[in-house]
RNA sequence: GGGCGAUUAGCUCAGUCGGUUAGAGCGCGUCGCUGAUAACGACGAGGUCGGUGGUUCAAAUCCACCAUCGCCCA
C-alpha cells in the first residue's frame, strides 16, 4: 500500500518534512560517501559575505550551484561540496566605520586596530544565521560544518604560500598604481568616497599644448615634404597645465583621420607660420574664428611612434627610463568627442595604464601634498629649481599656462566647466595619482591567460571571447595591495634600505625571528609587530593588506590550507583530487571578480614556464600544467523586479525570498528559476510567475501521482512483476518511448549545463504527453473491474514513468521529488536506495524509442485536434456519438500507424467509425505550393515566377505526378523547367458536405448524420455524466458503489433500458429502478434536453 | 566615453541552415467537456518581431547605423 495522498498538498510544509528527513538519516553525508564509479566531481563555492541578509539573488546562485552537484552524484561521481565564507575587504569595514561614526582612516587608527578589527571579525558572520536558514530551505547542499573561512589563519597562510611562491619568481613586484589620491589629508580615497565628493560644473583652465615634431620623421613618413620649413606641432589638450610637466606620450587614433593644418602660433590670429597635427572632425571645433589652412590628411595610425619634444619636464624616479617616452602611441580609447583626437597622457596621474601597455615611463610633476617638485621646469632651464618649485597645483596652472604661452607652446588657453572630484570632507581637489603599491605582473603570463581561458567552457559561450577574453586582452598587472586594516596582511617585509623579504608561512616567519609563533593571529596589528633581523638589518612589514578577490582567487589552495608541502600528502591529496574545478556558477558581475582571480592565479601556478627559463615553472604545475581554475561555468544574468528595474534597498522593491519559500515553496521556486529564461538573462522575478509554475507544472504533476496512488491503492497491482514492454498495448509502448527519450534529452541538456531546456523538456513531457494524453486517455483502464493483463501494463507503465520523471526532476526539484520517491518506491521494496538522491540516474534504452510509434501518435494527436475543432465547428456536443469520421494524413506509413490506433481516434471524437482517404487520393481538390527549403536555391529569383505559375496550373495535375513519381515540367520565362515529386507541398482542399477542418496535409471531417440510435446513446451519456454529478454532490467515495433509482419520461427509460450495463459499469451502481428509491440518501432533480428526471442515490454498505 | 549582452503578443518565453500562414504557456472573451486535476479541449481577440537603411527571389533570422535597458570598465 502506498501513503494516501491529498489532494490539496502543501508544498512549503512537505518541503520542511524532507528536510527533517535529509537531516535524520544524514542523506547529505551519506550522498557523499556512497560509492562513486566515475570519480571525483569537484564544485567551488564561491564565497558569499555574511554580513547582509541573503536575498533573492542569492537564492538563484545558490539554485544553480546546487543542481549539478546533485546531477553528478546521481551519475555516479564523488561530489564533495565545501563551503566557504569570504569574512574580509571594505565592506566589512565601512559597515563597522558607520557604527562607531567614524569618518577617516586616522579615526581608526586612534581607535586601535586591534579593537577595530575585533569588530569586524564579529560582524561577519552576524546574518550567518539567515544564510543558513536559507541554504537549508531551498535544498542547497554544502558542507558548511568545514566550510573555509577567509579570516582564519590558515586560509591566510595559503595565501601567504601562493604570494611567495609568485614572489620567488619574480611575479610579485613593487611598482605605481593610480589612486583617487587627496593631497589635504595625503591618503587614498575608496571609489565610493570619491562618488561621494563628485562636482559639477567646476571651472577649469582648458588648454591647447603645441608639442613639438620633429622634422626628419615626418619628412619620413611623407607627412611634409623636404620644402617645409615652418616648425610642425602635434595639438594636445588638457584640463590640468600642472600634469604637462608628467607627460610621456600623446595618444591617437588609428582609424581617424588626421589633419596637417597652417595656421597662426595662437588662436585668433592671422597667420600660417605654424603647423599643426590635429583630428580632422574637429579642426573647426579648435581653431573656431581663427583662420587655417588644411595642407594634408591621413589616418591616425601613420603617426604611430612619432617622437616629439617636451614642453615641460618633471621629476624622474631613479630607475626610470626616460628615453622611452615622448612618442605617439596608438590606442582604441581615444575619441574624437572633445579635445583635438591627440591625448594627452600623464601616467603619474591617471593614465598609468595606459602608460603600461604602450611602455611609457612615469614622470611626476606634483608630490602627495599636492604641491609642485622643484625639477618641474622647461627642458633647456639649467636653473636648480623650476619657477613652480613648492606651488599647490591648481595654483600652478595660470602661471604654466602663462609661461608655454609665452613661449609659443600654447596654441589657446580658456577655461570649460566640467565634473571633478573633490575630498567630500574638505572640499579640496582630489589628484589622481599613481602610488606606491604592490603588484601581480600578470602580464607576464597574458599568453597563457588566454589559452587557458579557450579551454574554460563558459556558459554562455560569448563570455570567453566577449566579456571575459577583451577583458584578458586588455590585461594589466593585478594591483594587490591595499592601505587597510582588516585583511590578508601583505607578507612583505622591508630593510631600511629597501631590501625585500616575502614570506610564506609561519614556519619561516618563526625561522626568521627564533620565536614560536604558533599563537600569532595573522591579521593587523599583531603581524605588523613581528620584526626580525637579517644580515644585520631590521626588517618590518609593509603596511598592507591585500586585495579581496586575491583571498577568494586563492581558495583553491586555501581552503585545503595547502602549502605546497609534499609531505603532507593528506592536504597535497585533498587538493590534487580537487583541483581544477568541473564547476562553478556566478553571476556576470564576477567576470572581473572571482572569475578572474581564480583563473589568473590558476594561470600563474599551474604555469609550465616560458620555456627559455626566464621564467621559472610554477609550484603546483606538476599536479595540473597550464590550466584555469574551472573548467565549466555558469555565468547567471541580475535579478530584477517584475517592472525590470533592479532590486534595490533604497527603491524598496527587493523581494524577500522567505515570501516566496512560505507559500509556492522551494521546488517551485527553484523550477521557476531554471526554466522561466536561460542563467545569463536578466530575469524579471514575480511571485505570480512562481505561483504559475507551481500550479502549471507540480500541481499537475501531483495529481498524476495522486491519480495513480488512489487507483493502486484501490486495486493493489503487482508492480514487482510487470508485463514485458514488448506485451504492452501501443499506447503503453509509446509513453515507454517518450520516457526513454526524455531520459536522452533531459541527460543531454544537463551535460551541457542547459537546465532550461532540460526542466522545460520535462515540463513539457509531464504536462502534455503524460498528463494531458496518456493518463486522460488510459484512465477507463486503471478503474475497469477486470484485472486483465491490459490493466496491470497500464499500472506498470504509469508506475515507471513516474519514477523516471521523479529521478530526472530530482536535481533541479529535490523536494517533491523525494516525496514521490518515498511513497512511490521506498514504501514497496525497503531495499530500495534510502532516498531519491542516493539513486543511479535513469539511463534510456535506445531499443525502446521506438520512433515510427512516436510518429505514428504525433499524427494521431494532430487528427484528433483537428477533429476536436471540427466537433466544435459542427455545433454537435461531444457527448453526442456521430457515425463517421473522415481523415486523411501525409503519408502512408502514417496512414498505417493512425489506423493501428483507430480505437483511440474513436473514443476521443466520440465515433462510431473512421473512413480513410487515400493520401493522395483523387478525391479532393489541391492547392500546390513550392517547397522552398528544397528549390529555393536552385530557382533564385524565379521563385515568385514559380508561385504565380503554380496558381494557374490544375493541383490535379501535379498530384498525379507527384503519387506516380514523376517530374513535373513547367514553364518559366520561356524555359522549361523539370520539377522532381518533393520539390512540392500539396495541400488537400475540404471534401463537400462534411464537418471538416485541415490544417497542412491533415484533414478531419465529421458526418453529421443522427440516427435514432445514436440519440438514444447520447441520451444515455447524458445521463451518465448527471448521476456521476450526483454522485460527486452526494460525496460519496470514488470507489463506493451504490443503487440508484431514475424517475423520468420515456426515452430516458427507453434509453437506460438499451444501455443497462454501461450505466451500471459506470456510475458503480449495483442495481438500477427505473423508479422514486424510498430509502435513497441523496436526491436530484437534473434536465436532460427538455425533460425533467428525478435520480436516486443511496450508498451501499460493503 | 568604451566593451559585452538583451529587445518577438498585456506578461514569461520558443523560433534549427534565411524558405510555406511567426508559435507556446499565462491572462482576457465565447463555447464545449469533466469522478485524476487547483483541471482539460475548441475557437477568438491580441504582433510595424525595438527603429532605420542595406544584402537577397525571400529577413524575426545576415550586415551597418541608431534607440532603450542591464552589466563591467573609464
Amino acid at each position: 500500500m502506498f501513503k494516501e495522498v491529498p489532494a490539496g498538498v502543501q508544498f512549503p510544509a512537505l518541503e520542511q518534512r524532507i528536510i527533517a528527513f535529509w537531516q535524520n538519516r544524514d542523506i547529505f553525508g551519506k550522498s557523499i560517501v556512497k560509492e562513486a564509479p566515475r570519480g571525483n566531481y569537484t564544485f567551488y563555492e564561491g564565497p558569499p559575505t555574511a554580513n547582509g541578509k541573503p536575498g533573492v539573488h542569492h537564492v538563484i546562485s545558490r539554485a544553480y550551484k546546487d543542481l549539478f552537484p546533485r546531477f553528478k552524484t546521481m551519475q555516479g561521481y564523488r561530489v564533495g561540496r565545501k563551503g566557504g565564507w569570504d569574512t574580509h575587504g571594505l565592506p566589512v569595514e565601512i559597515a563597522i566605520e558607520k557604527r562607531l561614526g567614524f569618518t577617516s582612516k586616522t579615526q581608526i587608527e586612534d581607535y586601535g586596530i586591534e579593537q577595530f578589527n575585533a569588530l569586524c571579525r564579529e560582524s561577519v558572520f552576524e546574518n550567518i544565521q539567515d544564510w543558513n536558514k536559507m541554504t537549508e530551505r531551498i535544498g542547497f547542499w554544502l558542507d558548511l560544518e568545514h566550510a573555509y573561512i577567509t579570516f582564519e589563519n590558515s586560509y591566510i597562510e595559503s595565501c601567504w604560500w601562493v604570494m611567495k611562491e609568485l614572489w620567488k619568481r619574480g611575479l610579485l613586484v613593487e611598482d605605481y598604481k593610480t589612486t583617487w589620491h587627496s593631497p589635504s589629508s595625503n591618503t587614498t580615497l575608496a571609489s565610493h568616497e570619491v562618488a561621494l565628493g563628485y562636482r559639477e560644473d567646476v571651472e577649469d583652465p582648458s588648454v591647447y599644448p603645441k608639442f613639438p615634431v620633429e622634422r626628419e620623421s615626418l619628412l619620413d613618413r611623407g607627412i611634409i615634404d623636404s620644402k617645409e620649413t615652418r616648425p610642425v606641432f602635434l595639438m594636445a589638450w588638457t584640463t590640468t597645465p600642472w600634469t604637462l610637466a608628467a607627460n610621456t606620450g600623446l595618444a591617437v587614433s588609428a582609424e581617424a583621420d588626421y589633419a596637417l593644418v597652417a595656421a597662426s602660433a595662437h588662436y585668433g590670429e592671422t597667420g600660417s607660420d605654424h603647423l599643426y597635427i590635429l583630428a580632422a572632425p574637429l579642426l573647426e571645433d579648435v581653431f573656431g574664428e581663427t583662420p587655417f589652412e588644411r595642407l594634408a590628411t591621413f589616418k591616425g595610425r601613420a603617426l604611430e611612434g612619432l617622437r616629439y619634444d617636451p614642453i615641460l619636464k618633471g621629476r624622474v624616479e631613479p630607475g626610470e627610463d626616460i628615453e622611452k617616452g615622448w612618442r605617439v602611441v596608438v590606442d582604441e580609447f581615444v575619441s574624437l568627442e572633445d579635445g583635438t583626437g591627440i591625448v594627452h597622457l600623464a601616467p603619474a596621474y591617471g593614465d598609468l595604464d595606459l602608460g603600461r601597455k604602450h611602455g611609457l615611463p612615469t614622470l611626476f610633476s606634483v608630490d602627495l601634498s599636492g604641491l609642485v617638485y622643484p625639477e618641474v621646469k622647461p627642458l633647456d632651464r639649467a636653473e636648480r629649481d623650476g619657477p613652480y618649485a613648492g606651488q599647490w597645483f591648481k595654483d600652478a596652472d595660470p602661471s604654466i599656462a602663462r609661461d608655454l604661452m609665452e613661449r609659443g607652446l600654447l596654441f589657446r588657453e580658456t577655461t570649460i566647466l566640467h565634473a571633478y572630484p573633490f575630498n567630500w570632507r574638505d572640499g579640496t581637489p582630489l589628484l589622481s595619482y599613481a602610488k606606491r603599491s604592490w603588484y601581480i605582473r600578470t602580464t607576464a603570463v597574458k599568453d597563457k591567460l588566454l589559452a587557458n581561458n579557450d579551454r574554460i567552457n563558459w556558459y554562455p559561450d560569448h563570455i570567453r571571447t566577449g566579456r571575459f577574453g577583451r577583458w584578458l586582452e586588455n590585461n594589466v598587472d593585478w594591483a594587490l595591495s591595499r592601505e587597510r586594516f582588516w585583511g590578508t596582511p601583505l607578507p612583505i617585509w622591508v630593510s631600511e634600505d629597501g631590501e625585500q623579504h616575502c614570506v610564506g608561512s609561519v614556519s619561516e616567519l618563526e625561522e626568521l625571528t627564533q620565536r614560536d609563533l604558533s599563537g600569532l593571529e595573522l591579521h593587523r596589528p599583531y603581524v605588523d609587530e613581528i620584526t626580525f633581523s637579517k644580515e644585520g638589518k631590521v626588517f618590518k612589514r609593509v603596511p598592507y593588506t591585500v586585495d579581496v578577490w586575491f583571498e577568494s582567487g586563492a581558495m583553491p589552495y586555501a581552503q585545503w590550507h595547502f602549502l605546497g608541502d609534499a609531505s603532507n600528502e593528506d592536504v597535497r591529496g585533498a587538493f590534487r583530487d580537487n583541483f581544477p574545478a568541473d564547476y562553478i556558477c556566478e553571476a556576470i558581475d564576477q567576470t572581473r571578480g572571482w572569475f578572474y582571480s581564480l583563473h589568473a592565479l590558476a594561470t600563474l601556478l599551474t604555469d609550465s614556464g616560458n620555456g627559455s627559463g626566464e621564467r621559472s615553472p610554477g609550484p603546483i604545475a606538476d599536479i595540473a600544467t597550464d590550466t584555469s581554475a574551472f573548467k565549466n561555468v555558469i555565468v547567471l544574468g541580475h535579478i530584477v523586479d517584475e517592472k525590470g528595474e533592479k532590486m534595490s534597498k533604497s527603491k524598496g522593491n527587493v523581494v524577500d525570498p522567505w515570501s516566496v519559500l512560505d507559500s509556492q515553496g522551494a521546488d517551485a521556486l527553484r523550477w521557476y528559476l531554471y526554466s522561466s529564461s536561460p542563467p545569463e538573462s536578466t530575469k524579471r522575478f514575480s511571485q505570480n510567475l512562481v505561483e504559475e509554475t507551481l500550479r502549471d507544472f507540480f500541481m499537475t504533476l501531483w495529481n498524476t501521482y495522486s491519480f495513480f496512488v488512489l487507483y493502486a491503492n484501490l486495486d493493489n497491482p503487482d508492480l514487482k512483476r510487470s508485463p514485458p514492454v514488448h506485451q504492452r498495448p501501443d499506447v503503453d509502448r509509446w509513453l515507454i518511448a517518450k520516457v526513454h527519450r526524455l531520459v536522452w534529452d533531459v541527460t543531454e541538456s544537463l551535460e551541457r549545463y542547459d537546465p532550461t531546456s532540460a526542466s522545460r523538456t520535462i515540463r513539457d513531457f509531464v504536462v502534455d504527453e503524460l498528463s494531458n494524453w496518456y493518463v486522460r486517455r488510459n484512465r477507463r483502464r486503471f478503474w475497469k473491474s477486470a484485472n486483465d493483463a491490459d490493466k496491470a501494463a497500464a499500472y506498470a507503465s504509469l508506475y515507471e514513468v513516474l519514477i523516471t520523471v521523479c529521478k530526472l526532476m530530482a536535481p533541479m526539484a529535490p523536494f517533491v521529488s523525494e516525496e514521490l520517491y518515498q511513497n512511490l518506491v521506498r514504501s514497496l521494496d525497503r531495499g530500495a536506495p534510502e532516498s531519491v538522491h542516493l539513486t543511479t540516474w535513469p539511463r534510456y534504452d535506445e531499443a525502446l524509442i521506438d520512433d515510427d510509434l512516436i510518429r505514428d501518435m504525433k499524427a494521431l494527436v494532430r487528427v484528433v485536434e483537428l477533429g476536436r475543432s471540427a466537433r466544435a465547428a459542427s455545433g454537435i456536443k461531444t457527448r453526442q456519438p456521430l457515425p463517421e469520421v473522415l481523415v486523411r494524413v501525409r503519408s502512408e506509413p502514417e496512414l498505417a500507424g493512425l489506423k493501428r490506433l483507430e480505437a483511440h481516434l474513436l473514443e476521443e471524437l466520440n465515433v462510431k467509425s473512421a473512413r480513410y482517404l487515400d493520401v493522395a487520393t483523387d478525391f479532393v481538390e489541391y492547392d500546390v505550393k513550392p517547397n522552398l527549403p528544397r528549390i529555393g536555391k536552385r530557382l533564385g529569383r524565379l521563385v515568385p515566377v514559380l508561385r504565380k505559375a503554380l496558381a494557374e496550373i490544375s493541383g490535379k495535375d501535379i498530384a498525379k505526378n507527384v503519387r506516380e513519381g514523376r517530374e513535373t515540367i513547367i514553364e518559366l520565362e520561356g524555359e522549361q523547367h523539370a520539377f522532381e515529386p518533393e520539390a512540392f507541398l500539396l495541400d488537400a482542399r475540404s471534401p463537400q458536405g462534411y464537418a471538416a477542418v485541415e490544417e497542412r496535409g491533415y484533414l478531419a471531417a465529421l458526418n453529421t448524420t443522427l440516427t435514432p440510435e445514436l440519440l438514444q446513446e447520447g441520451l444515455m451519456r447524458d445521463l451518465i455524466r448527471l448521476i456521476q454529478n450526483a454522485r460527486k454532490n452526494a460525496g460519496f467515495e470514488v470507489s463506493d458503489t451504490i443503487t440508484l433509482g431514475i424517475d423520468g419520461p420515456k426515452e430516458v427509460v427507453a434509453a437506460v433500458t438499451a444501455h443497462l450495463e454501461t450505466v451500471l459499469q459506470e456510475v458503480l451502481a449495483q442495481e438500477v429502478e427505473l423508479s422514486p428509491l424510498a430509502e435513497a440518501t441523496h436526491t436530484e432533480e437534473v434536465d436532460i434536453d427538455d425533460s425533467h428526471v428525478k435520480l436516486f442515490l443511496k450508498k451501499l454498505e460493503v
